[in-house]
DNA sequence: GGCCAGTATCAGCTTGCGCTTATATGGCTG
DNA sequence: CAGCCATATAAGCGCAAGCTGATACTGGCC
């Protein structure tokens, strides 16, 4: 599985959110989702770990998961080649409200 | 479905970087995907167009779809959540390249 | 109006994902 | 060392997603 479809799941994105308070146990995990299981939790960590959005270590019986944002890149890579056409974008739009600003109503 | 969910898709994120160039009828997307049929590609573009990614307009039988980038300001959004973890994250990594510079090996 | 090109939709199949219950593993503690 | 805690893995099920072949719809052309 690639780190897209690791995120595409609502779960793993909560699990990751809840992550950037800082290093957690699985079974606080386990504790911030009620309505899933801890099987069921384990294996959303054992996707992000796969994918490497999670690293874990273990302390005792305790699996304590810490965030890795490095796989990050490649979102933020993709998401780079748009923002160009983004940007492009938004200034159409400005371009676009300021030469219509006396009442043309041309689109819709 | 959400904006993350069209995203995991690899052929959907293909589609949105072919339309980086420009509009395209939609027969131009089926040929760009020659392993695809004509309605697997017809549905992809369904989906793109229900969360919002692209945009379609009618030209006599063609259909003409263009890249909307507007719903990828949710990801980007989320992804900013990362940003400030991520670069301090690099800043503690520099840090502990800088300190361990002389041989501690701590970790692992 | 009949036909063709272009594209969307339908019906049905297959596969992958997420869930659950049940079970295994590893480490601590009395 | 026996039993318990914390977590992972296994087996099995249901559903949603993606694919295909067949078909419907729409607009231009003879």
């Amino acid at each position: 599985m690639d780190v897209f479809t690791a995120l595409a799941d609502p779960t793993r994105r909560a699990m990751l959110d809840l992550l950037t308070d800082g290093a957690r146990p699985a079974g606080d995990l386990v504790s911030a989702f009620p309505a899933l299981t801890q099987p069921a939790v384990s294996r959303h960590l054992r996707v992000l770990r796969e994918v490497g959005l999670v690293e874990v270590r273990a302390q005792a019986q305790r699996r304590i998961y810490t965030l890795r944002t490095e796989p990050l890149a490649e979102v933020d890579a993709w998401l780079g080649r748009y923002r160009e056409h983004w940007a492009r974008h938004l200034d159409a739009i400005e371009a676009h409200l300021a030469s219509s600003s006396e009442g043309a109503d041309d689109d819709r």
